[in-house]
RNA sequence: GGCUGCGUAGCUCAAUUGAAUAGAGCAUCUGACUACGGAUCAGAAGGUUUUAGGUUUGAAUCCUAACGCGGUCACCA
């Protein structure tokens, strides 16, 4: 049991002891005793001063000393500080813990408890490359899947690939038009950006014919549909939709180029998906179910047949759910998806990790679920969260302000690959154990750097300054890592000394406190990650394990510890430092080296 | 305009969901290996938490209003 709620178990007992009171274990509050007192934990007063019907200092002093008559084994000594009762851990728990949990490679995992969960992130449109804002939802969807994995759940990983629709036509026509035969392999071009390429081509002699359409007297809007080059990826998404064989043939083509560029940033990055959806198998999905909900009558048909639901009740618009052409729109799909998902895969959770302009969609998506009362309604929750932004703003595909995912990787490797030949300290490497850390390092910093943000605020990027690798960063802590693996070569592990018989037992100096009470707590870290679906929260306190060790190290010596004694529970500290950071850092998607 | 989110050190981010003197990193300044890796450590400086009211023993956090910045309100996805 963890000890923050052992501290609250015994805190509600020796209460109902004092006061005949009953409180719940989970209401009493308890924080880690701030730096500047004696303690290790805090318990707040204040809160229940009220219906005790007694003073903060009066109730600190039974409280206190009841605790530590009752529990010596938790509680050595007390102090009040202004309705603060700090309590001190005994050295002998902070021994128990470490040495029992040292060797365990799965201190903080949980065992698989049997609830499946899907996490449906990355989904990309097969027109352009991915972008900075992608690796901010591939990072997300990939370090929550770990997370909840770790935390005892199934997890199936999926992503639904918009590989259909006008703008993938706008890429086939330029490609038409001005390719000339051209192919990825013929100009040695990744496949995504070949066809993300023409995309912009398209884009540029659309606002060619459009300024030359105003010029000869049309109005904006009416140029704007009307321009040859736009009337022709119109009709070529009605020959796709009809299932033209030449069409079919020219998008499964360029989307293969498309899948292949993809596969190698995906590969890079570690993104991989149990089950990929299409949108071009799944766009037809909900029509049925616009049936189902006319009849049930929950939605409604309007004269020129398009199909609504009213959706003023719950404080939010009228929605479109069909056409009056009889086609579906983007919401029905996404219904038809949910309950695809649902009967595929039985999940009692459906995460989307999706950006947080579609807060409204996801919104309505739940609402029009629960009013159709489908099985995926309730499990259906949208990890929302904000935007990567620039300095000047938002990204814009069109105006050209993207951050492209594969050179800013490819940035990111080349700084780390110059700060490792700089500081020379493998020089032994092949080069591919050069390249394989140099990327560990250069990924690891940017996983790292978008991770350690609450996914729910948006976070500003500024390209003009690189992404530092210094203080709270992901080489900081691998960095961490590296340096106790190079002292346990050196000195050998704790298991391998040779303890003295009937030593005196050295007293727990602040530092090594400090450390054992922060490893303590990771698997109750882990699981509030889980809980609210944040990886921030492990990359915060992976960096707090980091730099608490850190200072442990640079206080005191390791391998010339005083006595053997103190020179095993300092190791063991090291062991357990070193395997809560390597696990912590492999759910944040992050590789840690044993050089660097 | 309606709905919605945000505003914390020069910059980028925290703050255990209402608790002690609001914490880190970067940048700036000072110091530290003849002990285990200096991508490190120790320290200094930096704040009227946008503003004005309110609730509370206690507010960056909750309520009201104002100001500022986003998002969204398609028979696009």
């Amino acid at each position: 049991m963890r000890l923050v709620h052992q501290i609250k178990v015994a805190a509600a007992e020796a209460l109902l002891q004092l006061y005949e009171q009953v409180l719940k274990p989970e209401d009493i509050l308890v924080n880690a005793t701030k730096p500047e007192f004696t303690g290790d934990y805090t318990v707040v007063l204040f809160a229940m001063v009220k219906s005790l019907k007694t003073s903060p200092d009066a109730l600190g002093q039974a409280l206190g000393s009841q605790l530590v008559s009752q529990y010596p084994h938790l509680f050595q000594s007390f102090n009040i500080i202004k309705g603060f009762l700090n309590l001190e851990i005994p050295d002998t728990y902070w021994q128990q813990f470490v040495s029992s949990q040292y060797a365990q490679s799965d201190f903080g995992i949980q065992p698989n408890n049997s609830t499946r969960v899907m996490v449906e992130y990355s989904s990309p449109n097969t027109n352009k490359p991915l972008h900075l804002g992608h690796l901010r939802n591939n990072f997300l969807g990939n370090s929550l899947s770990a997370i909840l994995k770790a935390t005892g759940n199934e997890v199936i990983k999926t992503c639904i690939v918009n590989d259909r629709g006008i703008h993938i036509c706008k890429s086939m026509i330029a490609w038409q038009r001005f390719a000339n035969g051209a192919t990825p392999a013929s100009t040695h071009t990744k496949g995504d950006h070949f066809v993300g390429n023409y995309y912009v081509l398209f884009n540029n002699a659309l606002q060619a014919e459009i300024a030359a359409a105003i010029a000869s007297g049309q109005t904006k809007e009416q140029a704007e549909k009307e321009v040859p080059i736009m009337k022709a990826a119109q009709e070529m998404l009605l020959e796709w939709e009809k299932g033209n064989p030449e069409v079919l043939e020219l998008w499964k083509t360029m989307n293969e180029w498309v899948y292949a560029g993809f596969a190698q940033t995906y590969q890079r990055i570690g993104s991989e998906f149990d089950k990929t959806y299409y949108e071009s198998n799944t766009y037809l999905l909900g029509k049925n179910l616009v049936q189902q909900g006319l009849e049930k009558k929950v939605f409604y048909q309007k004269p020129d047949g398009s199909v609504w639901i009213d959706l003023t009740a719950d404080g939010l618009d009228e929605k479109l759910v069909q056409r009056s052409d009889g086609t579906s729109v983007y919401i029905t799909q996404d219904i038809g998806l949910a309950e695809q998902k649902q009967s595929e895969f039985n999940t009692s959770q459906s995460i989307y990790v999706v950006g947080d302009e579609q807060n409204y969609h996801f919104k309505v998506l739940k609402l029009i679920c629960e009013h159709l009362q489908l099985p995926s309604a309730e499990g259906i929750y949208h990890l929302s969260y904000g935007m990567v932004e620039l300095p000047t703003g938002k990204m814009k595909s069109r105006e050209g302000t993207v951050v492209d995912a594969d050179d800013l990787l490819d940035n990111m490797i080349r700084i780390a690959a110059e700060k490792t030949a700089e500081l020379g300290k493998v020089n032994d490497f092949t080069s591919t154990e050069l390249q394989q850390l140099n990327e560990m390092i250069g990924i690891g910093a940017l996983k790292f750097f978008l991770l350690r943000v609450d996914p729910k605020k948006k976070m500003l990027f500024n390209p003009e300054e690189s992404i530092d690798f210094h203080g709270f960063t992901g080489p900081f802590i691998q960095y961490t890592h590296a340096r106790i693996k190079s002292i346990l070569r050196k000195t050998g592990t704790a298991a391998a000394q040779v303890s003295e018989a009937n030593a005196p037992t050295e007293v727990w100096l602040p530092e090594e406190r400090e450390l054992a009470t922060t490893l303590e707590t990771f698997p109750t870290v882990l699981e509030e990650a889980a809980l609210q679906h944040d990886p921030s929260q492990l990359a915060i306190y992976t960096y707090q394990v980091a730099k608490t060790f850190n200072s442990l190290y640079a206080a005191h010596s390791i391998a010339g510890a005083a006595t053997t004694q103190l020179k095993i529970r300092r190791l063991q500290l090291a062991e357990l430092t070193a395997h809560v950071i390597k696990t912590s850092m492999h759910l944040l998607g992050i590789a840690v080296p044993e050089r660097m």
